[in-house]
Formats: C-alpha cells, sequence, structure tokens
DNA sequence: ATGCACCTTGTAGCAACTACAAGGTCAAGC
DNA sequence: GCTTGACCTTGTAGTTGCTACAAGGTGCAT
C-alpha cells in the first residue's frame, strides 16, 4: 500500500509517517519502480503499534524502548511493565498538577464580584507573588 | 536590579527574561554606563505577573492578552473572565483526557500477568488497533 | 493530452524556552 | 596592577513532535 493508504488506515498524516522513518522509528519501505513507498502489513502493525503508544502518552524515546522490547518476545515482561508504570506515574502527577491549577482558577472566578478591571482581583492575584501567601 | 537578581528572585532564568523581552512579553529595562540591564519594581511586578499566568498554563499569547488587559482598569471585568474560563475549561478537558490515558494504562498493568515478552498482553494492546476493539 | 490526485525531497516553522559560544565588566584578593 | 571568577552582553542553534510548504515527478481518467 502506498503511504497515504497507510496514513487513512492509521489516521496518521503522511507527513508524520515518513518523520518516524526519518527518525528511525519505522523501517523504511519497499519502493516502487517510480520511488513511491509500498507498504507491508507489518509496517500497518508497527505504525499502529507507534500510534497507540503515542496516544496514552509515551515519549518518543519510550516509543523507541517499547519498540525494542516488543522485538524481544523472550525478555521479561517486567521491562515493559516498569515503562508503563513510569508513564502511569508521570500522567497520574500531571494530573494532581492540574487539578491543582482548576481549583486555583476556579478559586480566581469566584473571588471576583468586580466589574471594572481595576477593581479585579483576578488580575491582583495574579500580580502576587506565590512566595508570599 | 540586574538581570541575575531579578530571576533569582522570581525563579526564571535569565535567558528567560531577554527572551520575554525579545518577544515583547516584558518592556526593555534601563542599562547601566556598562550596558548592563537595570530592573525596576515594575520590572519585578511584571515578571511576577507572568510567570504566575503561565504556572497556571495560560499561553504566551493569553499572557499578552492578560497584560493588556490588565493596562486597563476602566475595562469591563468581564473580560479577564473569560480568559479564565476559557483556561479552566482547557485545563478540565486535559484532566479529562489524561484519566481516560490513565485507566487504560492501569487495566493494561493488570491485564498482564505472563513473564515473557512474547505473551504480553500490555505489547499485545499496544499493538491492537483502537478501531477495532 | 490534459487535468487532478497523489507521490517525492528538502527546508522551514510552531511553542516556550534552553544551551551554548565568544566576548565585555566588575569587585576581590595577591 | 593584575588576575581570577562571577556576572553580563549578543547571537545562534537545539529541544519535542510534528506540520506546512515549495518545486517537481507519477498514475489514471477523460
Amino acid at each position: 500500500m502506498r503511504i497515504g493508504e497507510l496514513a487513512k488506515a492509521t489516521g496518521t498524516k503522511a507527513e508524520t509517517i515518513r518523520y518516524y522513518e526519518r527518525e528511525g522509528i519505522l523501517p523504511a519501505a519497499d519502493r516502487t519502480d517510480s520511488n513511491y513507498r509500498d507498504y507491508s502489513q507489518d509496517h500497518l502493525a508497527a505504525l499502529t503499534f507507534v500510534r497507540r503508544a503515542r496516544e496514552l502518552g509515551f515519549s518518543m524515546a519510550q516509543v523507541r524502548e517499547l519498540l525494542a522490547l516488543s522485538d524481544h518476545d523472550d525478555k521479561p515482561c517486567e521491562d515493559v511493565d516498569q515503562l508503563v508504570r513510569q508513564q502511569l506515574d508521570e500522567i497520574d502527577s500531571k494530573i494532581a498538577d492540574l487539578t491543582v491549577l482548576r481549583d486555583e482558577l476556579a478559586q480566581m472566578l469566584r473571588s471576583c464580584q468586580a466589574d471594572r478591571i481595576g477593581d479585579c482581583r483576578i488580575v491582583e492575584s495574579l500580580a502576587a507573588s506565590r512566595a508570599r501567601p
């Protein structure tokens, strides 16, 4: 299949696929006589894997590790587990951070009943140093 | 005060302060005879405002808007409110997305009791197309 | 044969910094 | 008076994960 087909099948832009190839995330495809990339089912599977991992928030570096691991059927599962746990922890920590922000923003909205910006508590609380609460 | 002092006072790197100046987010500082930047208390307040807004997840473009608004004491507070509400919505949506990821990753971890990667459900579920659940 | 959708390469841009490199300035210590 | 070291200056390039474009080649239908 050509790059456009693969793109459609995986919901990836053709440019992104070429980018993955350049980055060594995806193996290079065969070429047709006219130099078009010609992809196999293996490529489809590989790209699906990559996109799924990216959707789950893994970085390109982590995707590389996952790909390397998935090539070694006999290595211990523990290695994969560890990457997943690490990612889970990072996401938990992001959620925690965002929740704090969310609450601060909500508090700001509640605090301001002014009409003019000159009296606005939101602007005040943005200007206030966080170190001096 | 010199850039290093301002940096320390706000927890910002000197390079970032210079970057803000280049981007027009911060007004240019006066210069000493030896061409060092010389900051005032107003600069300290402005940078504090910017950093606080960035910490709260506002983009540079939004920070620009907030700065512009905060300069106009007589404009309606509603304009600021709207930016804050928009940011709140974006954060809520990010939290929702991350929560979905979190649960998927947790499910993956629970699902795999294998020893070898060849039998690992995590690798399987990464390889599986999402469109075909 | 002519249009149009597709493909090729290469390069530059996005956000929001961060990290150099190569050099200038200033106060302290010998 | 001279060096050391911490600071400052400008300018440029790198980071992440793409995305957008330009200039041209290919394949197929009409």
